[in-house]
RNA sequence: GUGGGUGUAGCUCAGCCUGGUUAGAGCGCCUGGUUGUGGUCCAGGAGGCCGGGGGUUCAAGUCCCCUCAUCCACCCCA
């Protein structure tokens, strides 16, 4: 190939104009309420120097980190200082440890914002995606994580998404299903990420894997014995309630599925082999699933020793995170098709002659809060072009005024979706067009 | 990172198995029918080193090898 590649990088996306005014829509409905749940916006720089994000995502999840080499001369180093952001949370860990003593207590912020990943590129998986996160710091009451819930849930029923289950569990009510179970404590994480696969690959699954994972026999036969039962939840907290550390997991849960009591558009229960990432978790954790599809759509959970990492003092914080991407596939596949996108209006340019009068129209309409496009072309473009374009960018009226309409003080106005055409006066042309588009 | 599929016109694809004159279709685009009327209709047109490189052959879009890209499953995640 003599020319150069123009599609955008693997894992990255253009978003063409209708891409745009659909995510729009969506981030501004998520706006929205979480001011109205009380959380403030936040936005950090796109990269961060390299030792605040190293260290925090594990091992697998510190090869991912974008990183930047340092520049100038020492750019031959190819040693690298910066890196973009792989998350928002350690932004705000950041943010929260410089700006702690300015920002009120508990400090409540949402943050929607590109983030990106040097991952391996797949379906509904990019390198550069959106991440919106709403979180709560510097409060360690189970007030703050109900919050978290409610908010969230609500985004989603505002969103149209009705129909979707928050499934809620708690760090130590793990650790007590690994003590209760008898599985070791130091396969205490590859055991919990083969239970969390329950719903994927039913129990011969998980035990399958269990075993693989080198869990002893006799914690396998007790898991699964268990899980195979249709009263899974009432088995398990028996078991929990037996170990300190389960006891202390399930009074969590209880306490948040309490505060959060019913929310619209969903419901909220215990899900007892919840693992979620596990790097930093605490306390109770959350994820949201919809219905009749097997992706999360949102998920969270209790961080208290993350901000610890920035400053001397630990401050307990506790959020969550929208699933950007998913949820606007969703969107996309419910919209109706018929959404425009484009202005309402499209003036004409009849001739070169008529082209500062066409502007002058155009820039009066816009007074009037119509969004008018003036076709670009010129003049010299035949009517059939620009009524086509006009079609094409979903207009719905256009405006025709050539050297007649202009001698008789009016204008043409063909609306494009009717095929109608009638000839207003020119000081009637705003008031009819807010009728007209506007009833 | 492992396994499999696919790369041909702007887009979606046919042709490849069984190599053989100018590589096709639909949609889109441009022009005209309509010198000031789109979306429908009719006629015409432009646009392809068949992903890239190497090999086999008298001859390669077609067969073989390598490479790159992309998609699907697993892994991991949002």
């Amino acid at each position: 190939m003599s020319t150069i590649d123009a599609n955008p990088p693997s894992g990255s996306r253009d978003f063409l104009p209708a891409d745009v005014a659909r995510r729009d829509r969506a981030f501004a409905t998520i706006r929205e309420v979480f001011a109205r749940h009380g959380f403030d916006p936040l936005d950090t720089p796109a990269f961060e120097r390299l030792e605040v994000l190293t260290g925090k995502y594990g091992e697998e999840g510190d090869q991912l980190i974008f990183k930047i080499l340092r520049r100038g001369e020492h750019e031959a180093s190819g040693e690298a200082d910066l890196a973009l952001r792989y998350d928002l949370t350690v932004p705000l860990a950041r943010v929260a440890a410089r700006y702690g003593s300015q920002l009120p207590t508990p400090f409540k912020r949402y943050h929607i914002a590109p983030v990106w990943r040097a991952d391996r590129p797949g379906k509904g998986r990019y390198r550069e995606f959106f991440q919106c996160d709403v979180d709560t710091v510097g409060s360690d009451s189970l007030v703050a994580d109900a919050v978290t819930i409610v908010a969230v849930a609500d985004v989603l029923d505002q969103l149209g998404l009705a129909g979707f289950r928050v499934q809620v569990n708690a760090r130590p009510a793990l650790a007590g299903l690994i003590e209760a179970y008898g599985v070791p404590a130091e396969l205490e994480a590859s055991a919990l990420v083969a239970l969390d696969k329950l719903d994927k690959v039913g129990v011969d699954g998980v035990a399958a894997e269990l075993t693989d994972r080198g869990i002893p026999a006799a914690a396998i036969a007790a898991l699964t014995a268990d899980l195979g039962r249709d009263d899974l939840e009432e088995a398990v907290r028996e078991r929990l309630a037996a170990t300190d550390v389960g006891a202390a997991g399930l009074a969590q849960v209880d306490r948040v599925l309490a505060l959060v009591g019913e929310v619209p558009g969903g419901d909220v229960v215990y899900a007892p082999v919840l693992a979620r990432g596990l790097s930093y978790y605490t306390g109770p954790v959350f994820e949201v699933v919809h219905a009749g599809l097997d992706a999360t759509i949102a998920a969270g959970g209790r961080y208290d020793g993350l901000i610890g990492m920035f400053q001397a003092q630990d401050v307990p914080a506790t959020g969550g995170s929208l699933g950007l991407e998913r949820i606007l596939l969703l969107l996309e596949q419910a919209e109706d098709a018929a959404v425009r996108s484009g202005p309402d209006v499209l003036v004409t340019v009849m001739d070169e002659d008529g082209a500062a009068d066409a502007l002058a129209l155009a820039q009066r309409l816009r007074g009037h809060g119509l969004a008018t496009d003036l076709y670009a072309g010129g003049g010299r473009a035949k009517l059939g072009k620009q009524l086509k374009y006009a079609d094409r960018r979903g207009v719905r009226v256009a405006l025709i005024r050539g050297a007649e309409e202009r001698t008789a003080g009016t204008v043409a106005v063909k609306t494009l979706t009717s095929g109608d055409q009638t000839t207003v006066a020119e000081a009637d042309l705003p008031a009819h067009l807010l009728r007209l588009l506007h009833p």
